[in-house]
RNA sequence: GGGCCCGUAGUUUAGCCUGGAUAGAAUACGGGGCUUCGGACCCCGUGAUCGAGGGUUCAAAUCCCUCCGGGCUCGCCA
């Protein structure tokens, strides 16, 4: 509100100094100066009509902020011209006052967008069903989910979709597999698959002879789906997915990730759209015919060709995800899928091609590997950490740590508190780093609880709420009278006035870090806030604070801290333990 | 070789879309604070030729070009 207050003010002022309207003036945006001392917003409209004007950017500043000081810009308690700059000065005891109201008011709807009225489906994880799920799928999963909670927190409709491979190659060996070696019930599901899929490589491997056994497999797997027709196959396909996803939710689980839809890629060859697509890709007159069909996409700017079907008649990946695709498509205003760098060609064609078809394409969010210090994963080598171990690992971590400080003595509370933190810890170091940027896993930097992110924002959160039982204790005692309705009725200090501007600052994160598909800003955000919060706490006297009204002021900032935490974690899939 | 992505303190990174005030933080390191509103804390300090070189601009980590280093990709695999 203030922000639209001093723009309009600015966008009245230029159009008196340059006759322009405002669709034709340089946009006007607000920043944030980089220290207090300079002025909660700034704006460096003077050096962008220097030209115009034919002045020094000084010059145009201090007019433009001598006129403006005459209008009284509500919520604005001073205007200053600096170096070019425009500097403005918040009045902080109104701003801090109806900010603590406004928080307290929308509590844990503090920060949540308007609703858009537009449903996403948002597709991630869709790891293929052959073996547990490793460091490298986290990822996709952690930056899927927390996207998810993102654009729902800001106002749309979102649904989250798994995209089941059972169809592939990979698929086909595990059943070979499971007629050849023994499912060890004993061990997780996905864990017991993994183990099989290896030996059925090796086995492969050294037996290059049996690679026609897959073939056939996935051929009658394929046949029969077009069919509708239940039988051996399918039954054991069915078991196989089944088995190793049964695991992965469990997985997922830990890390409070849960999908709202499993689609199998198999429902678009049973519903003959797989075949539909092919026929309506034939029409299009890009086909051409050597050995096998291939779709010329090169007015895309892709020149590899598309291969439609495989020689023998089954479909390939491609085409059963451009029958996804038009399928899911139809069925929201906007799509968004997480995937792998490694996508990011076929990616491109099933886009291309559903363009080229008439249809709507989704956005991609892609992300770089996660790789081992020894080089990269490989589910089919047994080569990959899985996300059950680095859980597990970051759990006995975590008890061990509880258990030290003693803040929880029953056994059932410390494993409640060590599981927040760390499913907190592992998401937390996943999101906070940006999709793009390849990473590099190590175990004791992704041990290290002591000094990486999410425990101490948590450790912040668990302070305020101690703080808060503390001051609510003391009222009772004292007996006090506190004028409820008026805090802040001091100047604040710099400590108070960093923590309230950037309690106030999250609607905006959260709408930014939705329009840009970036969960990692919300992430960042938050450590700010527990940052703040902490040089507040550090600094600022609360319960022992004589004056009343800053005593009353301070525990309302404490809440307000306490609430921001709470929203920006849950959006981040991460809870907040009372106590830790 | 072609295409895409990454390269910022010792380390992990924010900022890059939309160019502007001394490049922000964490960690590590050095010093200080326990009469703890729970020290997973606070205060001060050291540490960055923003991969290199050109260009555009009053102004470049940010935009453009070239190069270097790393990753991914270029299958009738997914």
């Amino acid at each position: 509100m203030i922000e639209k207050n001093i723009i309009d003010a600015l966008y009245k002022k230029i159009n008196i100094l340059t006759g322009e309207s405002e669709e034709k003036m340089e946009t006007v945006r607000l920043e944030e100066p980089p220290s207090l001392y300079l002025g909660d917003y700034s704006t460096n409209i003077a050096f962008r009509l220097a030209r115009v004007l034919k002045k020094s950017p000084m010059v145009i500043a201090e007019e433009i902020a001598d006129s403006l000081k005459s209008e009284n810009i509500e919520g604005i308690k001073d205007i200053k011209a600096v170096n070019g700059y425009i500097n403005f000065f918040l009045d902080y005891n109104s701003y801090s006052k109806k900010g603590v109201k406004k928080i307290l008011d929308e509590k844990n709807n503090f920060g949540r967008g308007e609703e858009k009225n537009k449903k996403i489906i948002l597709e991630h994880t869709s790891a293929n069903p052959n073996g547990p799920l490793h460091i490298g799928h986290s990822r996709n999963a952690i930056v899927g989910d927390s996207l998810k909670r993102v654009l729902e927190f800001a106002g749309y409709e979102v649904e989250t979709q798994y995209y089941v491979n059972d169809m592939g190659r990979q698929e086909a060996i595990v059943v070979f597999g499971l007629d050849k070696f023994k499912l060890d019930e004993n061990k997780k599901p996905d864990h017991a698959i993994g183990e099989v899929y290896v030996e059925a490589n090796k086995l492969l491997n050294e037996n290059p002879e049996l690679e026609e056994n897959i073939l056939d497999l996935m051929k009658k797997y394929e046949e029969s789906s077009e069919k509708n027709e239940e039988n051996e196959i399918t039954k054991k396909f069915e078991y196989a997915v089944n088995y190793a996803l049964n695991g992965f939710k469990e997985t997922l689980k830990n890390l409070n990730i849960e999908h709202d839809k499993f689609v199998w890629e198999s429902s678009y060859v049973k519903n003959g759209m797989v075949r539909e697509v092919i026929k309506n890709l034939m029409e299009t007159g890009k086909v051409e015919k050597d050995e096998v069909y291939r779709l010329d996409l090169s007015d895309f700017g892709i020149e590899k060709k598309l291969v439609l079907a495989r020689l023998n008649g089954t479909s390939l990946y491609s085409t059963r995800d451009i029958a996804y695709h038009i399928d899911k498509m139809k069925n929201c205003d906007m799509g968004i899928n997480i995937l792998g760098a490694d996508h990011k060609l076929t990616a491109e064609m099933v886009n291309a091609s559903l363009k080229l078809l008439g249809y709507n394409t989704p956005e991609i969010v892609f992300y770089e590997f996660i790789s081992l210090p020894e080089g990269s994963m490989s589910t089919r080598r047994g080569r990959f950490i899985s996300i059950d171990e680095l859980f597990e690992e970051a759990k006995t971590r975590a008890i061990e740590e509880v258990k030290k400080r003693g803040v929880a003595t029953d056994e059932d509370e410390i494993n409640e508190i060590a599981h927040k933190i760390a499913t907190g810890a592992v998401r937390y170091n996943i999101v906070r780093i940006s999709p793009e940027k390849p990473m590099v896993f190590r175990w004791n930097e992704a041990l290290d609880f002591e000094k990486v992110g999410c425990p101490v924002i948590q450790y912040a959160h668990a302070r305020c709420c101690r703080i808060l039982e503390n001051g609510l204790n003391n009222e009772h005692n004292n007996n006090s009278n506190i004028d409820i309705n008026e805090p802040f009725d001091y100047e604040l200090n710099d400590n108070e006035k960093i923590l309230i501007k950037t309690l106030l600052k999250f609607p905006k994160v959260v709408e930014k870090s939705a329009d840009v598909r970036k969960p990692q800003i919300v992430a960042n955000y938050v450590l700010d806030v527990a940052q703040a919060f902490n040089r507040f706490y550090g600094n600022c006297p609360i319960l022992k604070e004589k004056n009343q009204n800053i005593v009353y002021s301070r525990l309302k900032l404490v809440e307000c801290t306490k609430t921001v935490i709470e929203n920006g974690l849950n959006i981040l899939g991460i809870e907040c333990p009372g106590k830790m």
